[in-house]
DNA sequence: TATTCCCTGTTAAAAATTTAACAATAATTC
DNA sequence: GAATTATTGTTAAATTTTTAACAGGGAATA
C-alpha cells in the first residue's frame, strides 16, 4: 500500500477505536455519516480515508465495522505487534503504562527506565522498570523498536542517542525539548504547553 | 492583529520557549537560521512566523530577543493571565499540574476536580482538589476560564456539558473521547494513542 | 418495471501550510 | 569607496489537507 497522508493515519487509529466500540454494542455495518458523527469529523473526509486505503462499503448498508476493524489492523499493526519502552516514569510515563494496559491493542510497553533507585526494580502496570543504564541490553532483549520520552528536557538528547545506538526506529518526545533524529528513525514530538498555549490564544482571540 | 494560523500560533509558544532559556544563557540576539535549529525547523519557516506577528529584526543582527518575547506575551497572554481548571486527578492530571508548577507562564492551574475521596479535599503541588460536584461553584469563584479534562473518556461528555455550562471558554480534551462543544467555546483534542500508533504505522512502513 | 431515494466512490476545487526564490540593504572586506 | 557577504522581509510556488460536487447504482416504493 502507497503510503498515507499523515492526517488519514492519525484518524485511521480513531476509526478502529470508535469501530471497536460499535462493535460491542452489537453493530455490524456503519454508514459514513454515523462514523463521521461518532468523531465529529465529516462524512466525506471518512470515505476519502476509506478510498485512500482501499476498502469499500456496501451502497446503502455502509461498511462492515469487522473488515474494517480488520483492515485497518493490517495497516498499523505488525503480525508480531510492536515493543515499545518508556523512558522516564514520572506521572506522564505512568499515565501512558496504564492507558495501554487494558486495551487489545497490538503495541505492548514491555519495558520502563528510569535513573530514581526508588523507581527502578519495581513493576508498574505490569511493566518492569530498569534502570537507564540497562537500555542498550533490555532494547536487544526484549526487542525494543519505539521509544517513549517522558523524561525532564535537559537529558532528552542523550536519551535520543542512546536510544538510536540501541537500534529502536521510533521515538515519541513528549517533552518540550526538541529533538533530531537520523532519517531512518522516525520522529513524532508532542508539547503539552504548546497545546494548552494554543488555547490560550484562541480563547483570548475568540469571537 | 488579524488571526494567526494555528501552527504559527503553536510555534510561538515554542519560540518564546527557547527564547526565554537563551536569555537565561546570557544571548540577547538570535539570528532566524540559529531559532530555526534549536526547533529543528528552517529558517524560511521563522522569518515567515516573525513577519505575520509583525515584527522586524535589523539585518545582520538577527532578532532582539527580549522584544520577541515581550512580543509573543502580548499575543498569547492576558493581562491577568488565563486561569485553569484540570479535571480528572489521575497520573496524566498530575502531570499537568507538576509540568506548569515551576514555570514562570502566565497560565496558572488554579484547581482540579475528581470524584474520588481519596482524592478530593488534598492539595497537589498547591493545587486543590475539589469534588466534582463543585465544579460550577469554583469555576466562578476563581474566574476559570480554560478546562483541561483528563478523566476516563466514558464521563467525559457530562464534563464537557458542566465546563461549558459553568462558562469556560476553552477546552482540552486529552480523552481519546471526541467531544464537540457549542462555537464560542474552543476545543483542543489530543490523543495519545493516537500518536502513538501514527509511529508505529511510520515505523513499519518507513524508507 | 419505472421512479425515487439514499449512500458510496472519486474527481475537482478550495484552503491551509510549507518551501523556494529573490530583492533589499547594512556590515565587512579589500 | 567598490565589491562582497550575510541576513532580513516578502512574494510566489509547491505541497498537503479539507471540502465540495456529482456520477453511479442498488434498494425501496409504487
Amino acid at each position: 500500500m502507497k503510503n498515507l497522508p499523515d492526517k488519514t493515519v492519525e484518524r485511521l487509529s480513531q476509526y478502529r477505536r470508535s469501530l471497536n466500540n460499535q462493535l460491542t454494542k452489537g453493530k455490524t455495518n456503519i454508514f459514513s455519516h454515523e462514523l463521521a458523527h461518532l468523531l465529529h469529523i465529516t462524512p466525506v473526509q471518512v470515505r476519502r480515508d476509506i478510498m485512500l486505503i482501499g476498502y469499500s462499503g456496501t451502497l446503502r448498508k455502509g461498511y462492515d465495522i469487522k473488515e474494517m476493524i480488520n483492515l485497518i489492523g493490517k495497516i498499523i499493526d505488525t503480525d508480531e505487534g510492536q515493543r515499545i519502552a518508556v523512558i522516564g516514569m514520572g506521572n506522564l510515563g505512568k499515565a501512558f503504562i496504564h492507558y495501554l494496559h487494558e486495551k487489545g491493542s497490538k503495541l505492548k510497553i514491555v519495558a520502563s527506565f528510569d535513573v530514581n533507585p526508588d523507581k527502578t526494580d519495581k513493576t508498574y502496570a505490569g511493566v518492569h522498570c530498569y534502570h537507564f543504564d540497562r537500555l542498550a541490553e533490555i532494547v536487544k532483549k526484549e526487542e525494543i523498536n519505539i521509544g517513549i520520552i517522558t523524561t525532564p528536557p535537559e537529558v532528552v538528547p542523550q536519551i535520543a542517542d542512546k536510544l538510536v545506538e540501541a537500534g529502536i526506529n521510533g521515538i515519541l518526545n513528549y517533552t518540550p525539548k526538541p529533538l533530531s533524529v537520523p532519517d531512518e528513525v522516525y520522529l513524532e514530538e508532542y508539547d503539552m504547553i504548546t497545546s494548552l498555549e494554543k488555547v490560550a490564544y484562541f480563547v483570548k482571540h475568540r469571537d
